[in-house]
DNA sequence: TATCTCGCATACGTGACGTATGTCAATGCT
DNA sequence: AGCATTGACATACGTCACGTATGCGAGATA
């Protein structure tokens, strides 16, 4: 009873969701073989099919379900702050250390890009990058930052974040590297402000 | 005459290493047949095999080759500006630059990665950013920037330089968008100077 | 109850990688 | 000079994964 056909669907869709979260963070977006995946979840490569329509398909909808979780962190991160400029910092900050999950690397940073093409034109649009932007736009607003686009600070901020989360992820001391990162970013970041704090 | 086996050696891998540049750049690492590729040189996969090993080490090659030439390129215009912080700048402006061109963005920044893993543990050593870290020295030793860890400062400025680059790529306006990219990147790096220039 | 729909399994074709084997020219030894 | 050896490259094959076409069974519909 109740198992009505479109949550049997839905079902379907999250076990594959799920077990490709698995097998693309682990092996990689090109290894991971879609007769494994299915089956480690009971199903076999005509379920993905019929729901994804191929393999892009299919990491397509991973990438927007992790994208959709880190915004809505980054999101959380940046209204706990009560102060506007310490809530861009503790994104950055949130958003690095996001970036530093073999998950988020493997998935949204290396393959997803590659396999998917320009994160900012997905779907998804890059919820992280927007949540950003508004922080920056609120900033200006209250002219504390120095005239800038807003968008243009954003991604660069962003970048900076990410290659540091690269960073920091290739290294053996990761917390030592870390440290080292968040001064640099905190610094870079400093030269946005209308009067340097 | 005098065509030592050596020589042809390097003409053969010279061949190779030109049409995967071309093949991976036009079709993407994955969808680049290596039958293909080598048969528009007169070759078969056999070559290939021989002298790279696998498609890999194809792909690694034809990356290291790419990455010289832009860290010669990096160097020479650091090198043009007088004044130590210009030359900075005008290496962001070039790395920003370089990364636009198709070429460079799908093979280094966007399968690179994504295949060979980690970019600051490929042999070529990320060319452009040991430049980077040494203009940031150089600028450290005349004081004129704040107390940071050089590595991490030229890793921000090279991740936001290159967000920039990826940002601009997909724009329809890429002249505007290179103008604001750019103001945005001289406000960040204007943070690490000791004293706001 | 007969039929229709639809979610999913199964079988097949295609294309690509990597390897094992063969061939031919250049070099070294006698 | 004549023969053996090395090494660069071609060729043929095995394996594997993707995507498609077809088939089946359970629930919805009348």
């Amino acid at each position: 009873m109740a198992t009505r056909r479109s949550e049997m669907m839905e079902e379907t869709r999250g076990k594959l969701i799920q077990a490709a979260r698995k097998a693309f963070a682990e092996k990689g977006y090109a290894s991971a073989s879609m007769d494994d995946l299915t089956a480690a979840v009971g199903l076999t490569r005509g379920a993905l099919y019929h729901n994804f329509g191929d393999k892009r398909g299919l990491l397509q909808a991973v990438v927007d379900r992790i994208d959709g979780e880190m915004a809505a962190r980054a999101q959380a991160i940046g209204n706990a702050a009560g102060d506007e400029w310490a809530g861009l910092l503790a994104e950055g900050r949130a958003y690095i250390e996001m970036a530093l999950e073999p998950e988020v690397q493997r998935i949204v940073l290396l393959d997803g890009p590659a396999v998917l093409g320009d994160p900012s034109q997905w779907p998804s649009q890059n919820s992280c990058l927007q949540a950003t932007i508004a922080k920056v736009e609120r900033l200006l607003a209250e002219g504390r930052l120095k005239p800038v686009d807003p968008e243009a600070a954003a991604r660069l901020l962003n970048g900076a974040a990410l290659n540091a989360a690269l960073w920091i992820a290739a290294s053996k001391e990761p917390e030592k590297v870390l440290a080292k990162a968040l001064e640099a970013f905190r610094c870079l970041a400093s030269g946005l402000l209308a009067k340097p704090g």
